[in-house]
DNA sequence: TACTATACGGTTTTT
DNA sequence: CCGTATAGTA
């Protein structure tokens, strides 16, 4: 057991050993709460205060929820299996999957992810002929989700004006199209559970047994609705002996404009009497100036818990301030700093460069693809997502639940098998008046229309009565076959990549089984349940996209994906009014709180070095902005900084052009070569077998990902993967 | 049915 | 500016 605690600090020590009491621990940036909160569960159950039977660890991401259990089995000699770690969504999904009577759902219940949810959205605002502008899909999508995410359903809505009155309308209309053809959307996953546990006593009794210990990872960002979930199963207000663990950052708080509730934390000590509040404050992370910078900057929001981060490292370096003249100027400024970081030795896997918004990635990755800097980017489409993966598990799930008019719709004339408009038209009108699912409906039909839809309904009992007997993924290669989507992306231009993600489509079934199969419990395995966890799986865990994952490559990232991520060097780009913190943050209530939070994120995730820039003039959206520098620089004290080139006066005359930088009159850069083959560069003359002669005008991503334009003249401009297209250098 | 023109909108994001 | 979505045309 001493070796278990051995190396922590006392505040972690305290947090650790607590009494099975509720408690809060206030955890800062790099403050080790990820040790703390396994290394609890580990004690706990050395010490036979529980067994891995009567934990419940809930966190956010898939990835946060892997890492626990790694570190767990690492930590503890008993395999991990009994304990319950997961996320909010996927403990709710297995509470359903074991009582989907009791919860009134169908066995092979499926998971619309939000791209699902608005399609189904779409398709019944079209249905009842209501005009997409004055309700737009997305913002009637938002307000279902916020209202389940208040735990609200469509009869308690609070509606004082027409518009409201019928968009809960709308929302009940949904929820009866959803549990119509058997699917559930993220929200309902919660909500349906936490309604599940509170009407069913013996149930929710069962589980408050069992479950002596719960404990919250990134408390801060839980909705009222996960709160009370959470409060459900602790049994309150009633003590029923279990012990709740939260673990959080009010600092860290920045995804209130998705639900998130930090007042949670305050209601979590007020309602549960917490007596046990623990503040990890010491840093095992960054040097000193950059914990001042960060405290400086946080100290400005009110309504804090209070914590004040502090090291032991000692001050390190001074925060780097640039000032450019415009974004190419910073994108530019950044590719020789990072050019100089590697020439001495950085990795380049632990150089970040990180930004307010998305838009600003495009000019950073153009000056890296021209230096020749390897780079990746997070945050991009990722694997179950992509609209071929999304095909095939569309074909998927209207083998585990024909009544999906979702899958269906998706793929009913994909690939084009002559179903036009007309037929679903009156297919759509069929099931409405007999209140069924658009593939029951078909041997309704007759006619044409008729005769095209009993063709696809008998692929798809073909694709079932085929592959039933078929181990998961035989099966689905087997319905990728009959599918003919292969043969349909053999065409297209961007088609080998698609072909090989439904071949990766395989691999993933295939080490889906050899994964999970382990760690399921209790549940039949039959078939038809490996294929609906599978499909429950693509939908809860889209995939993090593995390009380039173990290559040593600059990590470009938004501030929002950095949280919980730290690297040696740290650029954050964009620090101007009204990019950071954005325009729009004005507008929401505690919006530039909020805004402060996420620069509090920012600054802490710099081990070593952290580099600030800004710009005075952008282009975005197409025009050009002038800015001046963010008020979070000013926040910063000025004696942490270290202004990299000095301010000088830059007049500019009326036609607004800038003097040029120094920098760019420095020798001239030599132009690198596109996804290092030598010769390929933006000018260069090349050819395609298929296109002919051409020039390249344009290039980005960097290694496997590297993509040049070329412009062919009469065949037109193509954008073509270096890893795929074959270009002869001219 | 597939390709092209135009309009529109454009923080942050996980499940 | 630039990608997406919808409408319009061959």
């Amino acid at each position: 057991m001493s070796d278990l605690l051995r190396g922590l600090n006392p505040e972690q020590l305290a947090a650790v050993t607590l009494p099975p009491q509720h408690a809060l621990i206030l955890a800062g940036a790099g403050s080790g709460k990820t040790r703390v909160l396994t290394t609890r569960i580990a004690w706990l159950i050395q010490t036979g205060q529980v067994g891995p039977h009567g934990i419940l660890a809930v966190t956010f991401t898939n990835k946060a929820a892997k890492e626990m259990l790694t570190r767990l089995s690492a930590m503890l000699p008993i395999n991990t299996r009994g304990m319950w770690v997961g996320t909010f969504h996927g403990l709710c999904n297995r509470l359903l999957r074991a009582h989907y009577r009791d919860a009134g759902l169908p066995q092979l219940f499926q998971i619309l992810d939000s791209g699902d949810q608005q399609a189904a959205i779409k398709r019944l605002l079209k249905q009842l002929n209501i005009d997409d502008e004055k309700f737009p899909p997305r913002e009637l999508q938002h307000f279902i989700n916020a209202q389940k995410e208040q735990g609200i359903r469509p009869g308690a809505v609070e509606a004082w004006d027409e518009h409201t009155r019928r968009r809960a309308e709308l929302y009940q209309l949904y929820d009866e199209q959803c549990q119509r053809e058997g699917v559930v959307d993220f929200a309902e996953l919660l909500l349906r559970t936490y309604e599940l546990l509170s009407r069913n006593e013996v149930l929710r009794r069962h589980y408050q047994e069992r479950f002596s210990h719960i404990l919250v990872d990134e408390f801060q960002d839980t909705n009222p609705l996960q709160y009370r979930w959470l409060r459900l199963l602790a049994g309150y207000p009633a003590a029923t002996g279990t012990a709740m663990f939260a673990v959080g950052d009010d600092d860290q708080s920045i995804y209130a404009f998705r639900g998130a509730d930090v007042g949670n934390m305050r209601e979590f000590e007020r309602e549960f009497k917490v007596q046990n509040i623990i503040r990890l404050e010491q840093n095992y992370r960054s040097h000193g100036n950059i914990l001042d910078a960060a405290n400086a900057v946080i100290k400005n929001n009110s309504d804090r818990l209070g914590k004040n981060l502090w090291t032991e490292a000692g001050a390190g370096e001074p925060i780097r301030v640039f000032e450019a003249y415009s974004d190419l100027d910073e994108a530019q400024w950044l590719v020789e700093e990072i050019k100089a970081l590697v020439r001495d030795g950085h990795l380049s896997s632990e150089i970040a460069l990180l930004y307010r918004s998305n838009a600003q990635s495009r000019v950073l990755e153009h000056a890296l693809f021209s230096a020749g800097l390897p780079y990746r980017v997070y945050g991009g489409l990722r694997f179950f997502e992509r609209q071929e993966i999304k095909h095939a598990l569309a074909y998927l799930r209207l083998i585990a639940n024909s009544d999906d008019d979702t899958a269906f719709a998706r793929v009913v004339n994909f690939p084009t098998r002559g179903i036009g408009a007309r037929s679903l038209e009156q297919l759509a009108d069929t099931a409405r008046q007999h209140k069924c699912s658009l593939h029951a409906a078909i041997p309704l039909l007759s006619g044409k229309a008729g005769a095209v839809l009993s063709g696809f309904a008998q692929l798809i009992a073909q694709m079932k009565e085929g592959s039933s007997h078929l181990p998961l993924p035989e099966q689905i290669d087997h319905v990728i076959e009959l599918s003919t989507l292969k043969e349909h992306y053999r065409s297209e231009k961007e088609g080998q990549d698609r072909i090989a993600n439904l071949d990766e489509l395989i691999s993933a079934a295939a080490s889906f089984i050899a994964e999970e199969r382990v760690a399921e419990d209790g549940t039949p395995e039959t078939h038809e349940n490996v294929l609906a966890s599978f499909l429950a799986h693509a939908s809860l865990e889209a995939g993090e996209h593995q390009a380039g994952e173990g290559d040593d490559a600059l990590q470009l990232m938004t501030v929002h994906s950095a949280k919980g991520l730290e690297f040696n060097m740290v650029f954050l780009s964009g620090l101007e009014e009204g990019l950071f913190p954005h325009e729009n943050s004005a507008m929401e209530l505690d919006g530039l709180e909020e805004e402060r939070r996420l620069m509090y994120v920012a600054i802490t995730r710099a081990r070593q070095r952290l580099y600030l820039s800004f710009s005075q003039q952008r282009m975005l959206h197409g025009q050009t902005r002038y800015n001046t520098s963010s008020r979070f620089l000013e926040e910063i004290p000025a004696g942490l900084l270290k202004w990299l080139k000095p301010r000088q006066n830059r007049s500019f005359s009326g036609g607004g052009s800038y003097s040029a930088p120094a920098y760019q009159s420095a020798a001239p850069r030599r132009e690198q070569n596109a996804g290092g083959v030598p010769g390929l560069r933006i000018g260069a003359a090349v050819a395609h077998a298929k296109f002919g002669q051409g020039v390249v005008i344009g290039a980005e991503g960097g290694g496997n990902d590297a993509r040049v334009q070329v412009n062919f003249g009469a065949a037109g401009i193509k954008w073509l993967a270096l890893s795929v297209a074959k270009l002869e250098i001219l």
